[in-house]
DNA sequence: GCGCCTCGTTGACTTTTGTCAGCATTGATG
DNA sequence: CATCAATGCTGACAAAAGTCAACGAGGCGC
């Protein structure tokens, strides 16, 4: 782009403005030309490249890092814990973020729905004390009946109890031994009650599990390692409040999510804040699934977890959600 | 340093204002804030240095005086600032030039050297801020214990801080009682290898001192008055990395200097880029000694300063001293 | 527990900036 | 020499950004 009026001024101007500091006024008057020729001159000057504009990458790589992320999958807000230089697993960090940044999320009054899982458990475990009076924490899934050190109802009864906040529980297992009783269950006034006002949440929290044979699952015996492993060959992708979603965050129809008596999934997706959050970095697919789920507006990862979202967004051209470059 | 989520905000906020280019109220609403806020996140981001606005120097090599001034001294590049028909003083916005200037000589993985002074530290004052990892910035000359505004190691600290690079301090005084201390200092492993490494370096930046009653060396009490008027009787012209020259800039072997603890002058001249700044008018005679010494590769300057020398420099008959260059 | 202080936030107001139609100048063309 | 097109400049208005007093929530010492 050639166009070249006279860059003499242009860069004059530019300087005077940018780099003094002088309102556009003071440099027409001290160039003698109209305001609204300054004005055209320094929009050609940021055009031309004559002064620019960066944000600090180095210095703050890994909030650059949470803006690109936020750009390519639409979250509203995703917060990267940096790889320190200096040794020091940085997925240990993750929950103390996430507990920190949970709390800043809660709103006076909000009704907050909270799932299960190692993950969900360390941030409980490391949430700060608050006095929450008037917000609610419900629990988002069942109980497992099996002795696990991370039980649904211990995780929103201890983020509960550290914020002053109400505890709801649901009284019900996660797992049913048959359709017909979890159906009949869901149907009981007390748990039906409690799963509607799931979607009245203002904010939610829970990790993505996995579908390996560690997973909280099949650990906590809700499911079988071939079971669940089957469930892998039909495309499960990983599991949300105890449900199984595939690989595009679908609800899967499988006996199993039949058999569960948990928030449905619209609900969860109809909270406004969603917050996710990643720790272990095996949990790749399982949060890809969930991301495009839906699952997540804000999210908590590692770095080298944002960076793996980033290259595999990108390289299947999932689109962006966030606005335009003017 | 606690977890920033405070940071974190305002990083977004110049995020989506500046890269996005949104405007405030828009970016308010998406972080749901009033638009006051914004406004003062965005001027926190600007006065942190997570964006930087950086305006190009050409305006100031492309004045003719420039060329015609590289042409008679030999200089790879001179920047002219010039006398504002409207008021302003001219020579306030030497350092603001300079380091602008100086921002753009520095390239990937440099090793800069920074002396002291006035000048210098103005120029640390008015420093953008830039990403600059894997570049270092190290002290030419030893520290000066008096309590003076403008101590070597803080200008190198300064500069380092805003360009986000390594900052290398000479853990040594200036100036020492006796020649005998000064030498053995010199040959501490620690003193001797940070000296050395000074022809290491791709770029410079310095201004040179005065010899009248008013110079630093003698406000900061490394030399009496007296005694600095009597190495004017000897020949001395001006100061570079606190060590005192001749007419020609050449290294006087005098009690001072060989008192002093600073970069060898022959390293500093080895120094590719070696860039000089003078803003006082007063600084005319230093000035000519650097030059002829050549302690200036890139000179930043007035208009009046840059007249003078070109006077000065025609009328003894001093030809271009070497076309080289690169 | 209570006042006191600090700091962040906000709504309302002011100032600054962006925009665009229309005018002026230049220079090329028939 | 008139005409036309292209370009730059300006005034007036609309939009955006800056500012500030006042408010309120937390922290701290008494």
């Amino acid at each position: 782009m050639p166009i070249r009026v006279n860059d003499q001024i242009i860069h004059k101007a530019a300087w005077l403005y940018y780099t003094h500091g002088l309102r556009q006024d003071e440099v027409a008057r001290r160039l003698e030309i109209s305001r609204a020729s300054i004005a055209m001159y320094l929009r050609r000057a940021r055009e031309m490249g004559i002064v620019t504009i960066t944000t600090s990458s180095e210095l703050f790589s890994s909030d650059v890092l949470a803006r690109e992320l936020e750009d390519a999958t639409g979250l509203t807000t995703a917060w990267i814990v940096p790889e320190d230089r200096q040794a020091m697993n940085p997925a240990a960090e993750v929950p103390e973020v996430a507990a920190s940044v949970f709390l800043e999320l809660i709103n006076k009054g909000d009704r907050i729905g909270v799932a299960w899982g190692r993950t969900v458990y360390h941030i409980a475990d490391v949430m700060p004390f608050a006095d929450l009076k008037g917000v609610t924490v419900v629990q988002l899934c069942g109980n497992l009946g099996a002795p696990y050190s991370y039980r649904p109802d211990q995780c929103t009864t201890e983020i509960a109890r550290r914020l002053n906040a109400e505890g709801v529980n649901i009284y019900a297992p996660l797992v049913l031994s048959s359709e017909r009783l979890a159906e009949e269950l869901r149907a009981e006034p007390v748990i039906r009650e409690q799963l509607a006002t799931i979607s009245d949440c203002r904010l939610s929290l829970y990790s993505v599990g996995g579908i390996e044979d560690d997973s909280h699952l099949v650990k906590c015996g809700a499911l079988s390692a071939d079971e669940m492993h089957a469930m892998g060959e039909r495309g499960a992708a990983g599991v949300i409040a105890g449900q199984i979603i595939d690989h595009n965050g679908q609800w899967m129809d499988c006996a199993h999510n039949r058999r569960c008596i948990s928030a449905d999934l619209n609900s969860i997706r109809a909270i406004r804040k969603r917050m996710l959050v990643v720790q272990e970095e095996n949990k790749f697919e399982p949060l890809l699934a969930a991301l495009k789920g839906g699952f997540a507006s804000h999210l908590v990862v590692t770095a080298s977890m944002a960076r793996r979202i980033m290259d595999r967004w990108s390289r299947d051209g999932l689109g962006r959600s966030a606005p335009a470059k003017p």
